[in-house]
DNA sequence: CCGACTTTGTGATTTGGCTCACAAGCTGCG
DNA sequence: CGCAGCTTGTGAGCCAAATCACAAAGTCGG
């Protein structure tokens, strides 16, 4: 189990984990937490936390659980938030201007370096203490403050050259909330979140409950023809 | 392969293709779509499409592919996209503020109809055209306009109070924004979107290529001490 | 009408991840 | 020290989903 190689879908719970024992260790009412509890906190079932966990290392105590500080740290290492990754918006419409003054980042270590836009009625403006710049900065400006992970907030026909300014930039990572498709090289790490995707899953789910109901009050009354 | 169950993968790809035939649709290029190129559309591979259409059943021609409007018709009545969805946002912070004008929602169908929260300050503004009532209407509201999904937007220690609200109105699908889990019956569905995970991920990511990046440098240096 | 070409639909296989179940290992008590 | 009671770590089996590969079914040109 000394393998390297961490599972996609583990690393997508580890912050999961973290933030359960961030609460934990707040509200400091012990100082180790079983897989069964922090399976609870987590959503999901105690041997997958446990399978999870061992993908890490063995940092667990048979018959105690797990220490609450040093599993914090030894997650925190794992996902790479020792350090801070300075991050930029490319993008200051309405979801723009709530990222970059969304308090969830900072929390979580991803301080906003940077917001770019390319309308000329952006720029310069100020957006939760920082300056709006023109997009064609963007270059000089990773080469200057190191920046190194991008977020894509822009209507879904501009993500595609937004993109491609990361690249040509040397960004690596990209997080993009527009909803559109991007390509990129391979070594650059593209993740998506499309807020209304979501809201599509559950109409599908919601429209199939309410099909079903639908159908069984319609059996109900065939089967009770005169009531 | 008549079978009424598509699988939750399936479900979730099914508003990517969607995007992507509007999209096609928009640019009138052509009236049908092969696999290969829907695929290209939505970053998928070919016979994935296919498997997943089919479950909606044999909707394309074999040498010709897929009429775009007949697709696009199909997709959207298995989505439930065909009818409204009244929906309504709770907790008018940042984040519910950009959710509440966002566009993307009402461009697909999904109309924000109610804004709640419970602090006195944000009660009784407008915001996006709507007034923000209390929480406690919300009961009420759900009974007068049939909302039928609830958007959680507040901070991550109301979540919980918040869902169970919606649950007492009766509301099955809920989307939950705030870095929390939340409990409910197990016939009311909750997706989640946080926005700090997928940052989280692309950390992790980030810095194994780092580590990488370093330790080959560092057997570099080995292998050559006197350069 | 035929043969070359295109593209779908779907069995078969592989992969990856989830769950179960239990041995191994720790604590605390008598 | 030995035993009872927890809790972890992990092999084994299972299940869903991804991929492959190809027959079936269409188009088009001559």
């Amino acid at each position: 189990m000394r393998s390297r190689a961490i599972p996609e879908a583990t690393v997508a719970r580890l912050p999961i984990y973290l933030r359960a024992l961030l609460d934990l260790a707040e509200t400091q009412r012990a100082l180790t937490v079983s897989s069964e509890e922090l399976a609870r906190l987590a959503g999901v079932n105690a041997a997958k936390v446990r399978k999870d966990l061992s993908y890490l290392g063995s940092y667990g105590t048979r018959g105690v659980g797990y220490d609450i500080e040093y599993l914090l740290y030894q997650i925190t290492r794992e996902l790479g938030l020792t350090q801070d990754w300075p991050t930029a918006i490319v993008g200051i419409g309405n979801l723009g201007r709530a990222l970059a003054s969304y308090k969830g980042f900072s929390e979580r270590g991803f301080r906003i370096d940077a917001l770019f836009d390319n309308s000329s009625e952006a720029v310069g403006e100020e957006v939760g203490g920082l300056i709006v710049r023109h997009l064609d900065e963007l270059k000089d400006c990773v080469a200057e403050s190191g920046l190194c992970i991008g977020i894509i907030a822009t209507p879904p026909t501009s993500a595609q050259e937004v993109a491609e300014h990361f690249v040509d930039a040397g960004i690596k990572s990209i997080l993009n909330f527009a909803p559109a498709m991007v390509n990129v090289p391979p070594d650059v790490n593209v993740r998506k979140v499309d807020l209304s995707i979501e809201l599509q899953i559950l109409s599908f789910y919601q429209q199939r409950t309410q099909a079903i109901a639908a159908a069984r009050e319609a059996n109900r009354r065939l089967n009770l023809p005169s009531a």
